[in-house]
RNA sequence: GGCCCGUUCGUCUAUCGGUUAGGACGCCAGGUUUUCAUCCUGGUAAGAAGGGUUCGAUUCCCUUACGGGCUACCA
């Protein structure tokens, strides 16, 4: 590739990103970096109607978060700029105008309830009203109308789109790195609306027009696209501009059910599809974000990689620098990906273990008013002991509560289970052999008690079990020797003395 | 309905004409842990169907079925 490669995230902000827009930047970023390149963000923000208080602080968030930032967009490195295509406003009109003067494109006068009524008689036929060549000359246009007429409706001011004229009796044939040729008859394409009556342009147009203005040399968006995919090289061809390369990426599905993953599952399903919470300023309701729920950004970043793509070998765990590494538009599916949260959690267990004690120490207490008294090197230690069995610092409390406070009640199954008649005995038995030992280390207590046991004949079972059931209220747990060593040796005499009281 | 794209274990996927069809998640079993979880080992389970092409098809072609997307003055 001889030329700088220019990806662009062209996310519309009518909401939060979900987790299919993330994967989108994802793989744009990787591919930017894996060639050197630049990552641009540019918000399409043409249809006024759809806008969004807050969807683009929202992005720019989730990228930062998800560690995938932009290198030019809003606000950053505005070389091209402005990067929000309202802003571009005044740009489109004289491309729209452009294609117009080149007989590229026309005007239309027809109103939004004349069209809605010619689909509605159609389909009450069981046909598909398409406004293109076949029916162009029976509509109000500036190819069915007189130049006299055309011009005094634009003269007056009357409302008009703009009209992409859609060749007849031509074969296209359009190359995407994923899918390669595909060949598209020109007949049954309609002639798109470029630019709208409210003087905004549509996607198609000011998508055309940005990626060749900000020298993007990459599309690679979502496979939704891919329809659109003929008009956009005719406009292209249409401009006499190079067209980039283009790749449509997979779906992502919804893990049950039929469809693409949509904004709505989330909630419905009991699973975040967003990165970062999100609180809808019109009814005020909350969505899950993976970053509330515990997850690490890390995690989410190797799960959402390996949706669609696969780097061919069988490692399963990846920094995001060794994404960008492996990464390749060739080894992308062809096939939509059903979302499993079940992995992602898989995932975040496997980035839990590679986190540092005392990072997550510092979450752990942040997370629990409980322990912001508590020593942080105290609760790193107890970090250590439990982390193994954690998919989220959110988990942390539930496995680890009794190495701050002492069990309040005791599961019942696991108290039936480890007393029994002579358990006081025992357990007085064990309080005098603890306190006889001085250096209460784990290995000095172990040696000792395991000593006891032994010498006593009463067996493993019937004094641990007791044991555990008072220190930890439950039969759950990491070593017991290693909870003693935590809580030490008076709190660990208070609580068989109390279990047994 | 029309057009486009797709189809390997339940799920994510490897395989680029010749493999006992491999890995991961999940699930099940065993082991470790005198608890539970983790962890380790093993197991479960797949080429949508029918035609071709070929010495040989999961792999290439066609048809059908199924799935998905698009079909707005939304992106």
């Amino acid at each position: 590739m001889s030329q700088e490669v220019r990806v662009r995230f062209a996310p519309s902000p009518t909401g939060p990103l979900h987790i299919g827009g993330v994967r989108t930047a994802l793989f744009n970023y990787l591919f930017a970096k894996k060639h050197n390149g630049t990552f641009i963000l540019r918000i399409e923000d043409t249809d006024q109607n759809r806008y969004v208080e807050g969807a683009e602080a929202y992005i720019i968030e989730a990228l930062n978060w998800c560690g995938i930032p932009f290198d030019e967009g809003p606000g950053k490195n505005e070389k091209f700029g402005p990067y929000r295509q309202s802003e571009r406003k005044a740009l489109y009109k004289q491309y729209a105008d452009e294609l117009i003067a080149k007989g590229k494109a026309y005007y239309a006068f027809d109103t939004a309830e004349e069209l809605d009524s010619h689909r509605k008689d159609h389909e009450e036929k069981g046909k598909t009203f398409i406004y293109n060549w076949h029916n162009r000359l029976k509509l109000k246009n500036s190819l069915s109308l007189s130049k006299d007429e055309v011009e005094k409706r634009l003269a007056s001011g009357e409302d008009y789109v703009v009209r992409f004229l859609s060749p007849q009796d031509e074969s296209l044939h359009l190359t995407d790195i994923i899918r390669g040729e595909i060949t598209i008859d020109t007949n049954i394409l309609d002639d798109k609306v470029l630019f709208k009556s409210d003087g905004m342009p549509t996607y198609h147009l000011a998508n055309i027009v940005d990626d060749h203005l900000m020298h993007i040399t990459h599309v690679i968006r979502g496979e939704e696209w891919l329809p659109s995919l003929a008009l956009h090289y005719q406009l292209y061809d249409a401009f006499g501009w190079k067209a980039p390369q283009f790749a449509h990426l997979p779906l992502i599905l919804k893990p049950t059910g039929s469809g693409k993953l949509s904004k709505r599952d989330g909630d419905k399903l009991g699973f975040p599809v967003f990165p970062l919470e999100w609180k809808n300023p019109e009814t005020g309701e909350t969505s899950r974000g993976y970053r509330e729920d515990g997850y690490f950004p890390e995690a989410v970043i190797n799960f959402l990689a390996f949706l669609g793509w696969n780097p061919g070998t069988e490692q399963e765990l990846f920094s995001l620098e060794e994404l960008v590494e492996a990464f390749d538009l060739e080894r992308v599916n062809k096939a939509g990906a059903r979302f499993d949260p079940e992995k992602t959690k898989w995932y975040n267990h496997q980035y839990m273990q590679l986190q540092s004690d005392a990072h997550l120490a510092e979450l752990f207490q942040r997370s629990r008013p409980e322990l912001t008294s508590i020593d942080l090197g105290y609760i790193e230690l107890v970090v250590a002991q439990i982390k193994e069995r954690a998919t989220f610092v959110n988990d942390f409390w539930e496995l680890s509560s009794y190495f701050f406070i002492a069990p309040e009640s005791y599961d019942e199954k696991a108290y039936g289970k480890a007393y029994k008649d002579d358990t006081p005995e025992f357990m007085k038995t064990l309080m005098t052999v603890i306190k006889s030992i001085n250096d209460f280390t784990v290995e000095n207590t172990q040696t000792t008690i395991k000593g006891w046991i032994t010498d006593s004949g009463i067996g493993f079972g019937k004094v641990m079990m007791p044991l555990r059931v008072a220190l930890v209220g439950s039969l759950q747990g990491p070593d017991l020797f290693d909870i003693m060593y935590l809580i030490g040796k008076n709190e660990t005499l208070k609580r068989i003395e109390k279990a047994i009281a």
